[in-house]
DNA sequence: CATTTTTTGCGACACGTGTCTGTTATTTGG
DNA sequence: CCAAATAACAGACACGTGTCGCAAAAAATG
């Protein structure tokens, strides 16, 4: 009611920006028009509420004039309907939620970026959340509750008590995919080919002559990394060799908190144990930068004593010395696959449930590695 | 009208889950109660919605049994009051807006990490919009439709088209704060005092008797990096020396795409020009490894021939060999000091312009700077 | 049982939007 | 100038919430 007094005769806040333009006359401040609702436009143009409402959302049979005249003052005030009331009333929140697992890994925070600007590219905000301090089944429901159309997974989500929530979100109609590895039947992944990735790695190192290798990350503990396993014992398999022997883990690996120290202290580990292997593969390139710096440090060369493989094709990889050979992350093809993945889903109406896509790894050869020294 | 019905005697979306019951009878999917507003949640415990909200909002005069059991139900649940119903009714957001400049640097997305964990902790939820894309002005805008209560830039934004927009905020008493130098006198600017950080890197190189210092990333053309500029000049002209002769330029730098890239190619600039330095200071860390990786190749060592200073204290710093000289970002504390300010504002309901803090920077002195070799 | 106190119920309102229905104003065509 | 067509309006509704005033029921007290 006072707003709308307000309103007949003067633009709401007038008399603070006049105030605000006594107490420092330096800047004019053009006495800008502010709107905020349509019911403010409405008056403004001297339109009733329902026709400005029609312009705005294109309906037909109303005079070009006073589309123009509504337009333009859209385009000078910036004017856009109140998001929340639509969402209140039932319609789509354009929200997506993404659920980040760690801002830590810096892959995973391109492909955030690249799943960001795609989303938003087809009008659709993200709702990032990450579940570093938080509880699954909170975040869930927050997700819901905020009414986001669907849910991305970006990064290694290695909970399995995340299962639940999935299948939560499924029966409350709300899409998702994941953009690596998860262990659970129902979800919808659309992710690397890890397995073919380390299958090339193998190969490479193989054809190398090698015939130990170290793993610096990758261990059949954990789930999500059972795929690169597979990988490098099919194809050591291949080749009639007993992956039990070939493939050399550390009893108890440290803790991850940095990845290069995670890599120095690796090399440390695998140097002073017994049967070295004479090459390495690691879960990224951080790994693999501090494991050729800890190597160094103790006198070997890579890749003339060891050769050493990373993962995600970094930066880093690309110009550290020596360059380091790994499998790229194909990080735009991902976020591409898994934001199609779920439009299509949105379009369509319907929820998917388990399905997967594998998408084709890409070896690159750098300075890294290099025949076999026995 | 139609729920309504639905709900007397039967949960919503019953017959649903029942089907979906008999087409896999695997999991048995325990008919979980679904509550998606008070007038449902009422409905279940058979009291009244007024009530019941009284229960949700904590008011006194209602008896414990009837607040047990509806908690117990809010529990069982996980329901929460529709956050865009109470937005809508002029309720605090309890949202703020982080504006990121990229997503490409990992120091600003440290920093933006920290910053969401910390609005996190105090209840707010972050909406995270990059300008990598978009118009500032379209942002903004959206910021304030969004309803958020207040707006954190995190990363460098050097767009001087953002100062209007700042004003706007200001204007609609939307709370901001820098978390970086923004180069507009109503700004609000909580960081490194990064002169303060080349000083003492200046003065560093000026103990090892360097007297020409190379100059990677930092410009007076970009008005953010003029305090950088500032401290290595107030460090030479305390010791008499003319900053126009010891600093050195490259004159077309390349573009900034990658880092390494940056750096290595800055290196190659310098080694082949005239008035070639012993020292440089770099603006991160990543162009400092691939400076030093550029001299490297060049067959100049490290510090051997010539010395090189980070920015950051990034783990890159830490592990690369040599380990680098650097100035640490103070992540943590200015992200901290940043929250607080913008929450200090939010709890007074006051709106600051125009205020700025300074946090001590620290140089990190490691393998990267050695004495002048001349 | 009567009276007081405590607890709950009921209905309404506001927030901003899009849409619907019936009605009125304006423009167009002859 | 009149009839027909077109355009605009006014008012209502739903979305879900918290709160308010008032009435009614339940409980506690004498």
């Amino acid at each position: 009611m006072g707003v709308g007094v307000c309103l007949t005769g003067f633009p709401p806040g007038l008399n603070r920006r006049v105030s605000h333009f006594f107490l420092k006359k330096i800047i004019p401040e053009p006495a800008r028009l502010t709107i905020r609702t349509t019911a403010e436009l409405a008056k403004h143009v001297g339109l009733s509420r329902a026709t400005v409402s029609r312009i705005l959302n294109g309906h037909s049979g109303i005079k070009q004039k006073n589309i123009e005249r509504v337009m333009r003052v859209v385009d000078e005030t910036g004017f856009s309907p109140n998001p929340y009331s639509n969402i209140l009333r039932g319609k789509r929140s354009a929200t997506i939620a993404v659920y980040l697992s760690s801002f830590k890994q810096h892959a995973v925070v391109q492909k955030l970026a690249d799943v960001v600007h795609r989303l938003a590219k087809v009008g659709y905000t993200a709702l990032i959340e990450t579940a570093e301090n938080a509880d699954h089944a909170d975040i869930t429901r927050w997700i819901m509750r905020m009414r986001a159309e669907g849910v991305i997974f970006v990064g290694q989500h290695t909970d399995s008590g995340l299962a639940a929530q999935v299948r939560e979100l499924a029966a409350a109609g709300v899409p998702h995919v994941f953009t690596e590895n998860f262990s659970d039947a129902k979800a919808n992944i659309v992710t690397l080919d890890r397995t073919q990735g380390l299958e090339l790695a193998a190969n490479h190192l193989l054809d190398l002559g090698h015939r130990r290798i170290g793993l610096m990350g990758i261990s059949d503990k954990v789930p999500v990394e059972v795929a690169r396993l597979i990988g490098l014992r099919r194809a050591l398999e291949a080749r009639k060799l007993d992956p039990a022997s070939a493939l050399v883990s550390v009893g108890d690996p440290p803790a991850r908190v940095s990845n290069m120290i995670f890599g120095r202290e690796m090399a440390q580990r695998f140097a002073s144990g017994p049967r070295m292997p004479t090459a390495f593969v690691t879960v990224n390139d951080e790994i693999a930068f501090g494991a050729i710096e800890g190597f160094r440090t103790l006198g070997l060369a890579v890749p003339g004593n060891v050769s050493v493989i990373g993962f995600n094709n970094e930066d880093i990889a690309k110009f550290a010395s020596p360059s380091i050979t790994t499998i790229d992350a194909e990080i735009e093809a991902t976020a591409a696959a898994a934001v199609d993945f779920l439009l299509s889903q949105l379009l369509k109406g319907v929820v998917i449930s388990a399905r997967s896509r594998l998408l084709p790894s890409r070896l690159v050869v750098r300075e890294s590695t290099g025949p076999a020294n026995r």
